[in-house]
DNA sequence: AATGAATGAGGCTTCATTCAT
DNA sequence: CATGAATGAAGCCTCATTCAT
């Protein structure tokens, strides 16, 4: 049964030595996840970026994917903390206001670290499944929150669906305007986008 | 040596036979990549599955990338002969029938080998990019000529715009309907959600 | 379950290249076991003693201790052969010759190879149970059988414990003298030793 | 800094807790070995399973096999005790009741812990052979100390062949007995094994 | 003394690729 | 062309040992 190694750390390194070690590792991995692809993430290479030695990693780490997953899940907090924070902005805008806010955010956090995105994007099927859930239910759960809130200014509509269907399209535009259509996208153009995708959701939930 | 003349060309033959190779080569890679994944997914692993030797697989492709890489174009021939199919089926209907129509195939596309398509997924950004790039420039060009077609049942709007927010609305739908809610969804579930987006896109796009 | 590689070869490397590949494989191990000890006997330095790469020792033996336990195997071949030519050589004996013959072939087999044999002594309870039980079994039954067969020559006596006594004793005398009492002991000693222990076995059947 | 006289002199107190720190050391060790075998037997196991850091374990033992050594030595003086007063005990018995009480002894130092028994004697060829010899020494001094105070009941003999056969067929009747025969002897039949060897030895000598 | 984080040599194993047959 | 044995670089991981605190 337990033939693959874990995804969860081994030590909860409390002391500050194992906690610094521990944050080069999880950086180290980001780097070079970010720089050198994932094939080349070995954890001997990890480890000389973290400039530990390989010994340390697997104090703290059971292997690759661990810290794959850290990272993933480091990633995930930090847009979270976004996604809560721009919730809490909204909740007592029209929903015209909060969905354009909500389009720009979805768009500035794909270009936190659009390249660690991209990689991370790669592996979470693999490794960050189950964060990934969590992660996509906690949106999920907030929006509809929103909605049952403004339900008076939507047209009758499931809540469930509507989420659905809206939290899709929204991540939908950001991450191809920022991953597929690449980094040469002018300014202007986004704008329009934001608007244009605004109008779209707006239309179909009111 | 060939002293007999052969009574069925022997390049007929031979060619055959080459075509043979290569497509159970390129079989046994994708059944690979689905049911064992994509680290098991080894050349020599391949060769045994396709009922050939290593050697013979080096004769027919450079390495691993080119056999993956020949694995997501024959799947993105399969979904484009589909798209196009469909985008002629759909050139004389009116934009909600036509739109229905795309969600629907969408749908149906994402769900021709599901597991294949997460395994690609992750190596696309890899294997696959530039494939990729023409197949996404194809389905937009498509896309946009239909508007362009129906211009007169659109509101104005730039028709760059509407296909980039349309395609990536479609797809990001397709895609989650089929790959994150699984294949729990009841399919009274699905017809709603095609409806829905429709309605969604429709609305936007007159 | 299958947590542990199996100590059973891998092919039945039925081809002339293989077979080579497999034998020196199976002398290097041998050698290195005798000659560096057991914790020296790592695969990397069998493959170099072997003069092959460790790829192929891999394509052959699962791990380190299907080689071991190829040795040991091979060895208790050779072993077995001695024993049931002995045994049919003394089917006819009458028992004190035959007793002779047999402490002193033990003694003849144990200096062999005593380093090796010391090394497999350390190794067999990890790796080689399972073949030395067979191996233990069959030299039983063979002792027994002789005795069955002479069982007028003997006193009354319950065979299978007769037997175990006998071999217990044999076995031990011949692996003291030939490695614990170290090479040094004079060969004339040796006989002295064969005369008291047949005389003890002997006494003991009568 | 040690300015309150201590009521127990601080060297004891040290000493003691030196000592409780070696005993519990070389205690998991033991467990260890038999437990979880010589492959996992590493320091930092040992270290943990003693409640103490390796470093401390570093602090008594220059190393693995300083303890390994140390189990073994504590192990055989075990046994070197009971052999001891054993021999004491039989000092003045006629030689069939000696030998039937050393027959006994040896099965039940044996039992003593054959898992242990079995671990280490896959060890002392490497860590202990010193200290085995030993051990070996002093059992035949005191075996051929005991024949030669009897030798009135012996036939004309030499003594040191006869001890030397003695022993190691009493040692190897109850190795085989617990070691190869597992614990799934019944209790009758190692009765008959102690008076079937007794009688051996026994007639051998006289 | 005790601690335990850190080290890194070295063992194990896989797999893309080559090449003699 | 086909074969499959052989290769060996490179990744994974453990563990005896050290050393700063």
């Amino acid at each position: 049964m337990a033939s693959k190694p874990p995804t969860t750390p081994r030590k909860n390194a409390s002391q500050e030595r194992s906690r610094a070690t521990v944050d080069a590792l999880i950086e180290a991995t980001a780097r070079i996840l970010v720089r050198e692809g994932f094939e080349k993430t070995s954890t001997n290479r990890i480890a000389e970026v973290a400039g530990v030695s390989v010994g340390s990693l697997y104090q703290y780490f059971p292997g690759k994917e661990a810290l794959v997953a850290a990272v993933i899940h480091r990633h995930q907090e930090e847009i979270m903390a976004i996604v809560r924070t721009t919730l809490r902005e909204i909740a007592d805008m029209p929903i015209e206001k909060a969905v354009r806010r909500l389009v720009s955010v979805a768009i500035e956090t794909h270009r936190i670290n659009p390249k660690l995105q991209r990689v991370l994007a790669e592996q979470i099927p693999r490794a960050g499944k189950l964060d990934s859930e969590a992660f996509i239910r906690e949106v999920h759960s907030l929006v509809r929150a929103y909605f049952e809130k403004h339900c008076k200014e939507l047209r009758k509509i499931d809540l469930d669906i509507a989420t659905f269907i809206c939290v899709s399209t929204i991540e939908a535009v950001a991450h191809n305007v920022v991953l597929n259509q690449a980094e040469v996208l002018p300014e202007k153009m986004v704008k329009v986008l934001v608007e244009e995708t605004t109008r779209m959701v707006v239309g179909y939930l009111r």
